[in-house]
DNA sequence: GTTGAGGTTGACGTTAACGTAAACGTTATT
DNA sequence: AATAACGTTTACGTTAACGTCAACCTCAAC
């Protein structure tokens, strides 16, 4: 049962980002780690939503944007109506991201093409040496 | 021959820009486009770097990333030792894509066990209904 | 008891990426 | 000649996502 808990330090270091990051967070609605004192606690869950908000800035989404795929997350939704709701959701965001995937696999095959030309082209330059 | 040269708003209209973004990407050296009279005429080309840079933005690239993305597109490196230092970026460029290109399947993997998990929780309680 | 390493709450500063508005010039249409 | 539709420069405003203080508490270690 140890190592559930986290001091804001603790969580800092892990995920390289500052305190200021992590009360920012709070103070937005992404995390909401118990109190000790005044202390902040966090534990297993609020480490998992720092993951997924940290991988989403890395994808280039907004931290709005990662609140409400947390949403979808941390599910919640009691009725039937919530329910259809949320899967709406969840479906437009995979939407997003498959379009976000087709871009990253365009702009991974125009920078690979990119190292194949410079190279050629280094290549070329370094026979151009062995003539003279 | 027609067709190779855009005034402003026909850029902006095309990728749903304003002109305002035009002019600022250029005042960061994103976009140079050659002048008639005052106003700014755009060829192939800019219109080609403005897709790599929206294309950039959708991926989370901040400008000077894109910009040094577009450096490598539009090679005009001469010696080898230039060229070589190029591939370098290149490599690295690649690399952080592929990193990213992780972060993205882990998320859509994630999203889409969000959507099973909640279809079949509004099957369960769908099945609910219709026992009582 | 004071020093240091952690924590806390304000509150103001900063950067990127534009938005917005003012004041103005061209060209074509009415 | 006046209005609209497009362009220009200059300059200040805005938002997101923190950074950077200041002033304070607290607890173990020396």
């Amino acid at each position: 049962m140890m190592h559930h808990q986290f001091s804001i330090g603790d969580l800092a270091r892990e995920f390289d980002v500052t305190p200021r990051t992590l009360r920012f967070y709070e103070e937005k609605g992404l995390l909401n780690p118990a109190r000790e004192g005044q202390s902040r606690v966090y534990g297993a869950s609020d480490r998992t939503r720092l993951r997924l908000i940290l991988r989403g800035k890395r994808l280039g989404l907004t931290l709005d944007e990662s609140a409400s795929l947390i949403m979808m997350y941390d599910p919640a939704s009691n009725n039937e109506h919530q329910l259809e709701a949320l899967i709406e959701k969840i479906r437009e965001s995979r939407v997003r991201l498959e379009e976000q995937l087709k871009d990253l696999q365009r702009m991974l095959s125009d920078v690979s093409e990119w190292e194949q030309r410079s190279m050629h082209e280094l290549d070329a330059l370094r026979m151009q040496k062995q003539i003279n």
